[in-house]
DNA sequence: AAGGTGATGTTACTTGGTAACATCACGGTA
DNA sequence: TACCGTGATGTTACCAAGTAACATCACCTT
């Protein structure tokens, strides 16, 4: 038998969820966490995680190199929207449906904390961030890569909001090409 | 003679200023901008800010209360750019010239840590969200609010960036103004 | 059989942040 | 003049996040 049951980080994670949700965040602490995870210790956790946040948004990295490479992939010919949209699509479509009662949550626990929606903020600045460094790779001007990487974050966390709000069958990818129609739209209204 | 020396809280941000810029943010411990600032302790340091970061930012609710003011005088018959561009005007106004040195040091400070930067994209946030909230309550449907407001607190920041790394004698209104510009064109480029 | 590797634990420490209680100049009031 | 309440501060003691250095020990390779 193995000295450590494989998957420390999982467990870790699945351990943090699972507190938050029951007493919240600031009334959790790490050592309780690595404890429920199968007797680890704090140590262990801060291997894994940089932060006590970080538990709840690793793995996001991915979602960068999605747009980022979805971006690349578009033909040169497209208009800054329309690769925001094929980057959208990419990543939207990267989520299957068994992942929305996680992602449901998850939702809940940062929506209690103001800690978390901090670090989430900042979360979406990178994504927006990612998008906007493709785009200008690609030969987009500054200002205007900024502004359609913008839409697109803000099309993609709207659309994940719904997603998982809501009790119908509808895809993620689904929800993000209504907000992205809706956001475009509500561009030209703008003025 | 006064028992304690008046304006503690002031004292204790120029003292965070001076340390954070010549030692880093990190580097610095709370009992030492205490103790600069005149032989404070810690414990009066924590009753003036809510954490460490927030020395840094303290002061900026106000901000939100101009562009809401702002917004809120507009009158109705002007788009949601209009009042964003007025809510703009009023906010960049309010920052006289020899506040430029001191968002010099501020913004070379917050550059180095990636805490600050995580609060700083905090306080954008709710900069857009009060002027959000402003224009809904002018009539305004939710997405062209969230994306005119956007639009406002982006062109605030671009400009105070600008602002604080030139050298030239332009006030911050007047950067505003060209940033704004600059970006309702990028928003027509966008399609 | 020996030695290296990797994920973990242990111990000890610094610092951010909180809570409860103590101090004492000041300003007013009797 | 003597007293009292108040407000900003200090003191002490504590908890929890995060770091560093070193130890352990199953497993794999040679």
């Amino acid at each position: 038998m193995a000295r450590w049951e494989p998957n420390a980080r999982e467990r870790l994670v699945r351990a943090a969820v699972e507190l938050f949700a029951k007493q919240g965040y600031e009334a959790t602490t790490v050592n309780e966490i690595a404890e429920r995870a199968g007797g680890l210790t704090k140590t262990t956790f801060f291997r894994h995680f940089a932060d006590k946040r970080e538990v709840l948004f690793a793995g996001q990295e991915i979602h960068g190199r999605i747009v980022a490479e979805a971006i690349a992939e578009a033909p040169a010919s497209a208009t800054p929207l329309e690769m925001v949209g094929l980057a959208l699509d990419a990543l939207a479509a990267s989520f299957t449906q068994d992942r929305r009662e996680i992602g449901r949550r998850l939702r809940a626990v940062i929506a209690h904390s103001a800690e978390l929606q901090e670090r989430s903020a900042s979360k979406r600045v990178a994504l927006s961030e990612a998008m906007a460094d493709a785009l200008r790779t690609h030969g987009i001007s500054e200002l205007a890569a900024d502004l359609a990487a913008e839409l697109g974050a803000r099309a993609f966390y709207e659309a994940f909001d719904r997603w998982t709000s809501s009790a119908d069958p509808r895809t993620l990818l689904e929800y993000a090409r209504v907000v992205f129609d809706e956001l475009k739209t509500a561009v030209s209204v703008l003025e």
